[in-house]
DNA sequence: TATGAATGAGTGTTCATTCAT
DNA sequence: AATGAATGAACACTCATTCAT
């Protein structure tokens, strides 16, 4: 998995084969195929481990009685230090087309008890419970707020990994994700709400990290 | 080109081989390959027909002087119309990925004359016009929101692409676009705007058109 | 025919097609093949044109009461003007292998009659009457020689058609030529025939023709 | 390799397609991928092949101290024993236009390392040694003489591919060969080499080989 | 006389998957 | 548990040739 983790972050999801993997992993063909039954399986793995990763992560920098708004900057942040660091992110949302073919992360929904789904259900209550407080319109169907986030993460993630590895990271990159970001916070925000408490923090919040590499 | 739309609206761009193609047009290859001289000049074809089929159509709906936010109303009343009718933007959208594999509509604004470009510019304009006009914030990134909406409807596109061919004008699929829409609208709008401004025409408005079916 | 040759020039006999050759003499196939029952028919009168221009020009430089080597340098005289100018020969060697796919110019001999035969049978009767001269060795087998001439200046002309076309008539390519020519004929030659004899015009026999370009 | 050896005996390199390999070695186009990843690198194989086994043939005849002449005599009977026995060198100079279709030999100095440079370098290294020894003319071009004996040989190859494969090696083909060889021999000769030292051994030196068959 | 649409077998190549060992 | 040889359908694309008009 580590091996086949690699060669989509190399080549992207769609050029990475089940000779690559084995041959990278010095597995023969056979092999793989008795730990993963098929292409699919594998993939799936890949996914369920990059969502579970996330959502630890993620969950580990949650606290109790935290506001909706909160949360959500606190997912952003840990987007942006995933992203720079274990790249799980990336694998995820560069494999959603392979994952659900039948639907994205709407059939998703019936997924329960997979790791994607814990990833998915994670977003959807911060979103919820944005409402809860009064950060987010009453009507906001946080289901599709939800796919709208996935998606466009979804796309920013397929445009950067057409770029070489190390320009992914760029500021350029993350600074566009976060407009994006904030453009559909507002989107949702209840009218009255300060829209300066709708920006995301600064990416130099984790320059702490970078600098490590 | 016919059949290959329809091929491509019922499996999606991906699925679809020229042996397909050649087989539904009950041509042979050799003969496909009399008309198109590849598969990305065919691919290229029916997109470039698409968008200018909906680009002039849009613009047809247009008038001088109208407000930005009016036109993208009337752009998006005449997705409403274009969809139930005649599939365009549904391949268009669809096939967003084969025309630009390389950063989806980024690049694009280099392929200027194309009918796919004047389709992604008239949505710019719309948007520019916006800012001019004071209804959405003057830093707004007008290249940035349009590909968000692209994306999105390319996503709600490809999902809508699973369901069985007669459910996708349905309520539901509509209605969740336009609320999408709306979001992104709330989202890139100056503060004090009035909320019921960026409320988009009921799909009723279009009922008359579905009646005929 | 013209036209078909122009594509052989530029591109090497292997790699023009019927259509190429089509759409070049704006003609439809089926025109094309009016004229020419097929590929072979076609290609087998280009060289039979260019065969019948080369032994005539040869022709016209020869006298009545010659003797042999001196025809063989008339023949390489001949040569180096056409190929400067007309490229016929050019054309015949390239096309050597289509034409005669059944032991090149082996079994041309049946071909009596045929322009092919001429210019083959010209180079023949120069070396049978270099032997009676007295300048070639008695038991040379003038069939044999013709086609070691033949072979190599078509495997010259292969290695030319390479080179961009300008590039062809170069002092370099044609002065590799004319050693070949010299080693087949001292390699023929009587014992005691004095070397000097059997050494072949300079090229700047033909400077004038080639100032004209 | 051996079926396609087979298919490349039996009807030239250039009408043999992996599709045909593959049906003659009873293996699917898949395994036959498996083993050679692409045309060309298994017509290069066989290329080889075939350059490393009759060099080394050749070698193996080679004493040290011999002078040019008696090496290219010996060259020619490890042909004719080569020709009678495993058709290597048939198939390396049918082949040589695949092999090295931008100037077949010329280029070749550029590959050394490979196979096809030793069995090149080898003969070249011969005809130099004979301008050493003074058989040669100095003024030789070891490099175009090379060319000119793998041409003809060639050629004779590829005429004798046309016979019925029986004929081959018949006296007829290989008493051609060797006229050939004598004549260049004889075309580079220094002034005053006794001619009879040019002649190459009689054929009835490989009688016993022939026997076997 | 001329057209040009149509053909179909063929090209080299890829890849997820299977199965006897 | 592990192998790796084998598969075969699929892919985009080519081209000499035919034939109804």
């Amino acid at each position: 998995m580590g091996c086949a983790k690699e060669l989509i972050l190399e080549h992207g999801v769609e050029k990475v084969s089940m000779d690559d993997i084995a041959r990278k992993a010095e597995l023969s063909k056979g092999t793989l195929y008795l730990y993963f039954s098929g292409k699919d399986v594998l993939f799936s793995a890949i996914c369920e481990e990059s969502a579970a990763r996330f959502s630890e992560y993620v969950q580990s920098r949650l606290e109790d009685g935290i506001s909706g708004l909160e949360a959500l900057k606190r997912y952003w942040v840990s987007y942006l230090e995933t992203f720079g660091e274990s790249e799980d992110l990336f694998i995820l949302f560069n494999m959603r087309h392979f994952l659900a073919p039948a639907g994205s992360f709407i059939s998703l929904e019936e997924n329960a008890g997979t790791a994607s789904y814990v990833f998915y259900y994670l977003l959807k209550e911060m979103i919820e419970q944005g409402i809860r407080d009064g950060t987010f319109e009453k009507d906001t169907e946080s289901c599709l707020v939800v796919r709208i986030i996935i998606t466009l993460f979804s796309q920013a993630v397929e445009n950067a990994a057409k770029l070489p590895r190390t320009a992914r990271k760029s500021a350029l990159v993350i600074d566009e994700l976060k407009t994006v970001f904030q453009i559909i916070l507002r989107g949702i925000a209840r009218e009255g709400i300060d829209p300066s408490c709708l920006i995301l923090p600064e990416m130099n919040v984790i320059s702490k990290l970078e600098k490590k590499d």
